[in-house]
RNA sequence: GCAUCUGUGGCGGAAUUGGUAGACGCGCCAGACUCAAAAUCUGGUGAGCUUUAAACUCGUGCCGGUUCGAUUCCGGCCAGAUGUACCA
């Protein structure tokens, strides 16, 4: 009988649900092992191959630990709110609860044929309340904490008013917006108004007015790593600068333990450096410079070297010292450039990158070390948002201040010469020289230091003269948290006579709406919703952003049912954080980088007890489509075939490729796929139609996506994970390609046929020969390398080794047989727990004990030693080794053997090189 | 521009981490079974030279270095992928 992957993994899968195979519990005897995937948004598309991707790792990583020995926490839950649901609402009136709930029985269909060894009892969706709930309450304690930087760490809010009263509030080292001053008798005489907006400082959610992306197309505001280029991540829509009052979660309090905490992690390089660029720390100093008029102005460099290098400065169109040094005669032309910047959307300040803008504003400062005077300019290369908005230009050594100066014929003083190189007249330079390696010249009391030494004294220097001081400047912002959407979690707050209040009672349930636009005075949609108040005071009308409820999601998993807390201090003192989180590189700086810091943060509070949550991060790849191409003859209905199409002028066409196999396209499904091609007719070569390929995103608009349901409708779900695998290594994007599937689909028949003479099941008692142990031994080695490496692709071509041997060696031994379905169970579950059945176990291969490798079957009779001959060519002497034999002992060995080459007369003398070599000279 | 990663047959990719490069699979070629096809099985398959075989030579993006020995380590280029960018 030949091997059924229907009836066999139908079987199999009912019998694990029934059984509840996977459920998981605490068990203090065992080890914990937490394998999770990044869960999905449950999408209308459903899935297609490249999802798949990911979960059967995490599925093959699960199944393997708990063959060790491990006690494994596999969850799986979904992502459910977010904007594509929405917009089908906002289209069909239809509440988006219930097209999520559609598109996650769809999810739980694809998931299921696929045998993933999820404990679904512990299934979290991100809009139910009872899960929502403690992303409120998450909320609910940030709004209630601030940081403070001698802890270094979050404390409570109650705390610091405290501090209010004892009058230490400008003493204070804690994370704020602005540096504030005042006593403990201007706090008692503060309004409870005053006292809300200054604790608004302090908080961790705070509400403030901000200076927002707002996407006019999607009605509302935006985080930065929403947007790329200046348009929507979601839909490419312009996104304008607009202030607005938001929440927003003051993660710059944390900047430098989310930097710190990456060393301690074992992720990729590549998204640890995105992380880190993204935080952006950069050490330099603040420095005042004054003006004429008696004031200051503040800027930060990083390049406090270059202080001598002075010959301008330039503040941001935003800033608000520009209305008081503006002189009159350059007052009109000041202010039309301010308003001209501020209207220039992000998108065309990108676009123009490299065009200089400017106006001067008449005024100066003075150098504070050398009493020149510099001119103040205005230019939007100049960020508001990052340092004070205001730099000192050193046009010699900084590219963007020397653009400027060329533009608007501004000196340039070269104040560092790079190594290997001489001073110059610089207006012949075609360039600035920004290199941070060189000597300072011109540069009075610094000069002839390097540039590092230069940096450390001038810091130095002008903290002791107390015209500045060495800074930490980063680049990160803090996240703005409301989002003007309808399918969100509402914010558990209302405003009294206009200060935030917490609600406490919670979750504060998603009321329902009718419809689910913004109203027509641009409010968010909550504020349709009828009765929907806290004794009579308004709720906040804004919900939160997608990755809110992402944040804490796998501590959930490890108490999901529990009304009191979070996660219980049992259950995290037990599960702790993930081991392993698979999923793709996309989160980088969103969901990765906010869930770390909200893991901080609820470390801070000892609700968990680890400060970060994914010890190991591992991203799989892209799985891109492989489109296929017919060609048409221009202006005909008459496709030619690929090899044929250089005899005429074609267009190509994509066409879909489930019309197409192994590259020969069924002209009778293309003429019926649609309507125009009914009639078309073909050049046809050796009786084939041919199709063109080519890798490109997977699409549905490229008629090239791969749907898993079909595969495993044709294949089985087994074939499909092992070829899932078997593609090339799980961190490496690379195209679906279908035909090498057959390849995986033989190996299924030969394993099966392994196990069955005659068509029936058939397993001998025999002991097995030693052939037979190392075949399966050297397969059990490998693939336990191979999967603690996580390089499953090369654990498929190991079964596929061990299984050819095996069949060549006629062998249906249990000795060999048993172990080898274990070995096999996590890659191939469901024909592994049938066999594992017909060898006559009654309970599933789940649990079984990972086979051991016994190294006694590795021998190798003939073991090439590699020689050098004069040191030159190369040779190899057979020893009669064995692989457990130490170097130490291999070495004696090959020197005996050696020594009769000597004896011999065929060599003068023998070196030992290092540790395996042997060097002859004859 | 900057950062990270990757370059191995017709293709996806292996290589005990410095030791016989190309495992395994796809594709292709030949053969067996068959009236025939499908399925299945067996053998071959980096390039060059040679009538064939053996043997030999060249081969891991390019140039150089370390080493008895380099796909692997170091330096410099080239190409591609991804991320990011007026961050002072």
């Amino acid at each position: 009988m030949e091997y059924n992957h229907r009836t066999v993994e139908q079987k199999w899968q009912k019998y694990w649900q029934k059984e509840q195979i996977f459920k998981t519990q605490e068990e203090n005897t065992k080890p914990k092992y937490y394998v999770l995937d990044m869960f999905p948004y449950p999408s209308g598309a459903g899935l297609h191959v490249g999802h798949p991707l990911g979960y059967i790792a995490s599925d093959i990583v699960a199944r393997y630990k708990r063959q060790k020995g491990f006690n494994v926490l596999h969850p799986m839950g979904y992502d459910a709110y977010g904007l594509p649901a929405e917009q089908y609402a906002i289209q069909t009136g239809q509440h988006p609860a219930i097209t999520t709930e559609q598109n996650i029985q769809r999810y739980r269909k694809q998931l299921d044929l696929l045998g993933l060894s999820y404990d679904w009892s512990r299934e979290v969706r991100t809009c139910n309340p009872d899960y929502y709930k403690w992303t409120q309450w998450t909320f609910v304690q940030l709004f209630n904490s601030f940081y403070c930087y001698d802890a270094n760490k979050a404390l409570p809010i109650a705390d610091l008013i405290s501090a209010f009263e004892a009058g230490a509030a400008k003493d204070l080292n804690v994370a704020c917006g602005k540096k504030m001053d005042f006593s403990d008798e201007d706090w008692k005489k503060f309004t409870p108004k005053e006292k809300s907006d200054i604790l608004m400082n302090y908080r961790l959610a705070y509400l403030s007015d901000t200076v927002v992306n707002w996407c006019p197309a999607l009605g509302t505001v935006l985080a930065n790593d929403e947007i790329i280029n200046g348009v929507s991540v979601r839909g490419g829509y312009p996104v304008e600068r607009k202030s607005m009052k938001q929440w927003s979660l003051r993660i710059t309090a944390y900047a430098e333990r989310l930097l710190e905490g990456l060393n301690r992690i074992d992720w990729t390089e590549s998204i640890k450096e995105i992380q880190r660029n993204w935080i952006g720390k950069s050490k330099g100093a603040t420095l005042f410079f004054p003006l004429e008029n008696g004031s200051k102005l503040e800027i930060f460099t990083t390049r406090a070297d270059t202080l001598f290098g002075v010959t301008f400065m330039v503040v941001c169109p935003e800033h608000n010292i520009i209305k008081d040094i503006t002189t009159e005669e350059h007052r009109l032309e000041v202010e039309k450039y301010v308003q001209w910047a501020k209207n220039r959307s992000e998108r065309e300040r990108l676009a123009e990158v490299k065009t200089v803008t400017g106006v001067f504003t008449g005024s100066y400062a003075v150098h504070p070390l050398n009493g020149e005077r510099i001119p103040i300019w205005v230019a939007d290369y100049v960020l508001a948002g990052y340092g004070s908005g205001a730099i000192m230009a050193v046009p010699a050594h900084d590219s963007r201040d020397f653009a400027f100066a060329r533009r608007f014929n501004l000196p340039v003083k070269q104040v560092v010469v790079p190594t290997d190189e001489q001073e110059e007249d610089t207006s012949l330079w075609q360039e600035s020289k920004d290199s941070r390696e060189g000597t300072i010249v011109n540069s009075d009391l610094i000069s002839g230091l390097q540039v590092k030494d230069a940096i450390d004294s001038i810091i130095k220097y002008i903290e002791d003269k107390k015209i500045g001081y060495g800074t930490v400047n980063y680049r990160l912002r803090d996240a703005i948290f409301s989002r003007q959407r309808y399918w969100g979690e509402p914010f558990p707050v209302y405003y009294e006579n206009d200060i935030p209040k917490i609600i406490n009672e919670l979750p504060l349930l998603l009321p329902p709406i009718e419809t689910y636009l913004p109203t027509e005075t641009g409010e968010p949609p909550l504020a349709r919703a009828k009765n929907w108040n806290y004794k009579g005071f308004p709720y906040d009308h804004n919900t939160m952003p997608g990755f809110a409820g992402s944040n804490a999601y796998y501590l959930r998993y490890e108490d999901p049912h529990n009304e009191n807390y979070l996660v219980s201090k049992e259950a995290n003192q037990y599960w702790q954080n993930v081991d392993l989180y698979i999923g793709g590189s996309e989160h980088a700086t969103g969901h990765l980088l906010y869930s770390r810091f909200i893991t901080k943060f609820l470390f801070d509070l000892g609700q968990c007890c680890k400060d970060e949550p994914f010890a190991k991060l591992i991203n799989q790849g892209m799985i891109q489509g492989r489109s296929n191409f017919v060609y048409r003859i221009k202006g005909e209905n008459k496709f030619v075939s690929f090899n044929l199409k250089s005899n005429y002028q074609t267009d190509a066409l994509h066409v879909d490729i489930n019309l197409v196999e192994n590259d020969i396209l069924n002209i009778e499904a293309f003429k019926n796929w649609r309507e125009e091609f009914k009639y078309a007719e073909f050049i046809l070569e050796d009786g084939k139609y041919i199709c063109g390929w080519e890798v490109e995103k997977m699409s549905k608009s490229l008629y090239n996506v791969q749907n898993p349901d079909m595969l495993v409708e044709r294949y089985g779900a087994d074939t499909l994970r092992l070829y899932e695998m078997f593609l090339g290594p799980l961190e490496q994007s690379k195209p679906w390609d279908t035909q090498g599937i057959e390849g995986v689909s033989r190996f299924i028949r030969k394993l099966w046929r392994l196990y069955h003479r005659d068509g029936e099941f058939s397993v001998s008692e025999q002991l097995p020969s030693k052939a037979e142990f190392t075949a399966l031994h050297k397969a059990i080695k490998k693939v336990e390398e191979d999967i603690e490496k996580f390089s499953f692709n090369t654990s498929v071509s190991t079964f596929m080794v061990c299984v050819n041997e095996l069949t060549e060696l006629k062998c249906n031994k249990r000795e060999i047989l048993e172990p080898l379905s274990i070995l096999i169970s996590a890659f191939a579950p469901h024909i592994a727990e049938e066999l594992w059945c017909l060898l006559g176990h009654s309970t599933s291969i789940t649990y079984a004990d990972f086979p051991k490798y016994d190294s006694t079957y590795l021998e190798q009779t003939v073991f090439n030693y590699p020689v050098s001959i004069n040191g030159k060519t190369r040779a190899f002497i057979e020893l009669d080794l064995h692989l457990s034999q130490s170097d130490v002992e291999k070495i004696v060995l090959a020197d005996a053997m050696v020594q009769k080459f000597i004896d011999n007369r065929m060599v003068k003398r023998f070196i030992f090189v290092p540790k395996r070599i042997i060097n002859i000279v004859v």
